[in-house]
RNA sequence: GCCCUCGUGGUGAAAUUGGUAGACACAAAGGACUUAAAAUCCUUGCCGCUUGCGGAGUGCCAGUUCGAGUCUGGCCGAGGGCACCA
């Protein structure tokens, strides 16, 4: 038998494509536009499956979609700039370009192996300067509409490396490397202003339909957005400290206030700079746990202050001050009133310094004898103890009536606060965009004038320095604007920036002059359908979403405000782990007979600990490499079976046996194909009169050309590959029959490849230029009346429980139905001292007898 | 602590709107073909009574309905997100 040989056929059509450009995409407006994008890699080395299950879900999609008659775009890049490239580059001594482009074209080349239907031609590098010059220009458009700004804020320093370390690098508040404590240490940075879009960054999700409910609720939390006011307490004790504004979503339990609480980093702490109690609190409250969970969990601690607050609302209280390690700065504003009967925090902390508990809320069914004492009550109910507040209902008429007594009295006024900080973009290392600033003399802050753009990063430099590299390029740093000797800012720009607009930029890689075209921009976007992990559900859609709306504001040609239409986010791809001796083992170094039971390969009486299934990753080992099952499997194959097992938004397990029964499958289906293709040579060019088989086949693939449409419209993609098993199923049976010699047979036999095709592209191609089809750019139509059948299987019920099935004309009346079940041997049983209540019919469906 | 999602055979999972639960596959067992093996094909969800048939059955408990994997309420379990956000 002709054997399948994957690795000719998957070269020979992967050269045709290229050598067609196949995939190459114009604009064209007589088409409609589909635009179809994967999150594009970190060129860290080497794909993996995870990149391969992105890459063929997107890819099904697209081929789908151009066989629908859509104009796809479909472009790769790369994420380039970050921080394992300078890594790398430090350890083997040698430059992080070099280190990047070596992995871009091994990547590239996988890529290439798995047989995507990638227009290269789009290809885009976030670390050439053709890229990040448009990027540039971007932050100076951002900064001229008053959306970037620099100002001092706290990072997390390493004392050793001296250097600054994003928050996922400090591992129990130490340096992931240096192993140092970790210092908070105030720098300038640059900021977007990502604030002023809170609202529309918010509001906006609705529209977004496509996207999961779940990044949608991600992202909403995130914002964070909580209606309330800021009110100003008066403060004794110091003259130079005359007031405290706080922001509270509670003013309506104001009466119940017994204490005010500061954060550390509160302006008022500048009074207390040289109390060495104070410097011991604060030691105290850094050292409080370091994850976040910890922090959350920890105990509240306060710092009694000389000060005391007055409450607005009744000038005869007044309330001590403390500084308390609960209360954040960057929040609201660094102050709170503390009512302990209606906040836990609040509670903790006043029983603990045993302040006033005064409860000020009740439950509606509770009298005015209603007390809290450990746990605080935050729920709705009516306001009592509160003098002119007292009766109104909680929530929905007390919090506002209280803002408008505020408001009336000039104390405070509503506010809306978000939860979102702003963007920190300033990052203190050598590989990634610079940043297109300078300082004069005065120090004072300097654009680069677009002419002088871009600024390129220095190559070939060292290093093994202490800091920020660039910060040791003296010539480098040097730059003259408007005739003015000025020093270059040294920070690069966050990685996240370069992914917030490469989609734009894949509309127009190769323009020069501009970023984008608008043209281009207005054909293309939004991109249709983004693909990617749900790892980027907050930060980088969240940042995408924002950058576009920064382009777009205060530009009336820019008309997208958001990127991304649709997203689909897929699951991740999972792989037992195995341990021995506590070292983690590959898959390949451990062997197994019965699937259960695991031993090492070079030892097979050393039995390996079997651990859960866990996402495949480097540090467990517990990866399969893509590349050596694309030689062993070939591409179809391993697409085959990334997709065959569970529904793509969730997780999957890499199962060995699984890659093989899909290897299997391509195997057979090529055989089958064989078979047939000499059958059909026969065919004769005049139609034979329909018959049973004929319609049967007709039948089956209208059938299943809808099964087929509907998975691939709504990504179940798990079901379709079961409808590849069933078309195998179904021609494997009926092969050896005579409709083969129909034309009927043959024409039904190009559509079923034809749908096959966005999955298993090399095998169809080759089967369909078998029977001289080279254009498989088509969707067959549906033929209605092969769906219709004429007869109908229907569900018997009694009492609710299924008791046959009886095969009847389509549409046969309840009369009919009945007769039929009359006449049935096998149901008599039921009807003996019985008699029919009641019959529900539904009709084509199912029949239910209600019996007494 | 708050929010979200999900619980279906030995396993991964199917089941557009409430209407035949377990499609399709993996594994295991049995069988066919074969001198034998490989490959291929067929049968098997569970519990009863040796065919046939009956019973229970989609995490647990209730409810709505002629009818619930699907809808409602409560509970249990797993996973994910946020985490002192005032």
């Amino acid at each position: 038998m002709n054997r399948y040989n994957f690795k000719l056929i998957e070269e020979k059509w992967q050269s045709f494509w290229k050598k067609n450009k196949t995939f190459s995409t114009r604009v064209d407006k007589n088409k409609k536009k589909f635009y179809c994008l994967e999150m594009f890699p970190y060129p860290s080395g080497k794909i993996h499956m995870g990149h391969v299950r992105n890459y063929t879900i997107g890819d099904v999609l697209s081929r789908y979609k151009i066989q629908k008659g859509f104009n796809v775009l479909h472009p790769m890049g790369w994420d380039s700039f970050g921080m394992p490239a300078e890594n790398a580059a430090k350890l083997n001594n040698l430059d992080p370009k070099i280190w990047t482009e070596d992995n871009i074209s091994i990547m590239k080349s996988q890529l290439e192996k798995l047989g995507l239907s990638i227009d290269w031609d789009r290809e885009i590098s976030t670390c050439s300067p053709a890229y990040y010059k448009h990027q540039q220009k971007f932050f100076l458009d951002l900064y001229d509409k008053g959306l970037v700004y620099r100002k001092e804020n706290y990072v997390n320093w390493d004392p050793i490396d001296k250097t600054v370390l994003a928050n996922e690098q400090v591992i129990n508040g130490k340096g992931w490397r240096s192993g140092a404590p970790v210092e908070r240490k105030k720098l300038n940075q640059w900021f977007f202003n990502i604030n002023k879009f809170a609202d529309d960054l918010l509001n906006d999700l609705k529209d977004l339909e496509k996207w999961p409910a779940k990044v949608k609720t991600m992202q909403r939390n995130w914002i964070g957005k909580s209606f309330g006011c800021e009110l100003d307490f008066e403060i004794k004790g110091n003259p130079k400290v005359t007031k405290i504004k706080c922001f509270t979503t509670r003013p309506d339990t104001l009466f119940g206030m017994s204490f005010l609480a500061l954060s550390i980093d509160h302006p008022v702490a500048e009074f207390y700079k040289d109390d060495k109690d104070f410097d011991l609190f604060k030691k105290n409250c850094s050292k409080t746990g370091t994850t976040e969970e910890s922090i959350a969990q920890a105990e509240k601690l306060g710092f009694k202050t000389n000060l005391t607050a007055i409450n607005p609302l009744d000038k005869s209280k007044e309330v001590p001050v403390y500084f308390a390690n609960f209360v954040l700065m960057d929040y609201g504003f660094g102050a709170v009133f503390g009512c302990p009967a209606h906040d836990q925090r609040d509670l903790d902390f006043a029983l603990k310094y045993n302040l006033k508990i005064n409860t000020v809320v009740r439950p509606i069914d509770e009298d005015t004898n209603f007390k809290v004492d450990k746990i605080a009550y935050t729920g709705p109910g009516v306001i009592f103890n509160s003098k002119f507040l007292d009766e109104l209902k909680v929530p929905e008429e007390s919090i506002l009536s209280t803002i408008q007594i505020l408001e009336k009295k000039k104390i405070g006024k509503k506010k809306i606060n978000f939860r979102l900080k702003d963007w920190g973009v300033s990052r203190q290392r050598y590989w990634g965009c610079p940043i297109p600033m300078a300082y004069d003399n005065n120090n004072e802050i300097k654009k680069v004038p677009i002419e002088q753009l871009p600024i390129k990063l220095p190559e070939n430099i060292n290093l093994n320095v202490n800091g920020n590299p660039l910060d040791h390029q003296e010539d480098w740093k040097k730059i003259i604007i408007d005739g003015q000797e000025c020093n270059l800012e040294t920070d690069t720009l966050d990685t996240f920036v370069d992914s917030s607009w490469y989609f734009l930029r894949f509309c127009s890689p190769k323009n020069e002059s501009e970023g984008f075209n608008i043209d281009d921009v207005n054909y293309w976007m939004p991109v249709d359908q983004y693909i990617g992990g749900v790892e980027h559900a907050i930060l980088h859609l969240l940042y995408s979403r924002f950058f576009t709306k920064a382009l777009a504001y205060q530009n009336k040609k820019f008309p997208v405000s958001e990127p991304f239409y649709g997203l689909f986010t897929q699951g991740m791809v999972c792989h037992e782990t195995y341990k021995f001796e506590n070292e983690w083992l590959n898959p390949n170094d451990v062997i197994s007979e019965n699937g259960k039971d695991f031993y090492l390969k070079t030892n097979s009486k050393k039995k390996v600990v079997v651990g859960p299934s866990e996402s495949m990753s480097k540090s467990k080992k517990n990866t399969i490499d893509p590349e050596i099952m694309i030689k062993n499997f070939g591409a179809d194959s391993v697409r085959f079976f990334i997709l065959s097992d569970s529904p793509p938004e969730k997780d999957v397990q890499w199962s060995d046996q699984g890659m093989l029964a899909s290897f299997k499958f391509t195997q057979k289906f090529w055989s089958l194909n064989v078979e047939l293709k000499e059958k059909l040579k026969k065919i004769t060019k005049e139609k034979f009169p329909q018959n049973k088989i004929d319609d049967d086949m007709s039948t089956f693939t209208n059938q299943i050309i809808k099964k087929i449409t509907f998975n691939l419209e709504n990504f179940h993609y798990n079901v379709l590959i079961a409808n590849f098993h069933e078309i195998y199923n179904f021609l494997n049976k009926i092969k050896n029959s005579e409709i083969l010699n129909t034309e009927n047979f043959k024409e039904n036999y190009i559509k079923i490849l034809i749908v096959m095709n966005p999955v298993l592209p090399h095998l169809i191609s080759e089967c369909l230029a078998d029977l001289n089809i080279k254009d498989t750019s088509f969707w067959p139509e549906i033929d209605e009346k092969y769906l219709e059948e004429k007869s109908v299987n229907i569900v018997i019920q009694i009492n609710g429980k299924k008791r046959d099935l009886i095969n009847c004309d389509k549409d046969i009346s309840e009369d009919e139905l009945f007769k039929k079940i009359n006449k049935n041997t096998d149901l008599k049983k039921y009807f003996i001292n019985k008699k029919i209540i009641k019959k529900i019919y539904v009709k084509n469906k199912i029949i239910n007898l209600i019996l007494k």
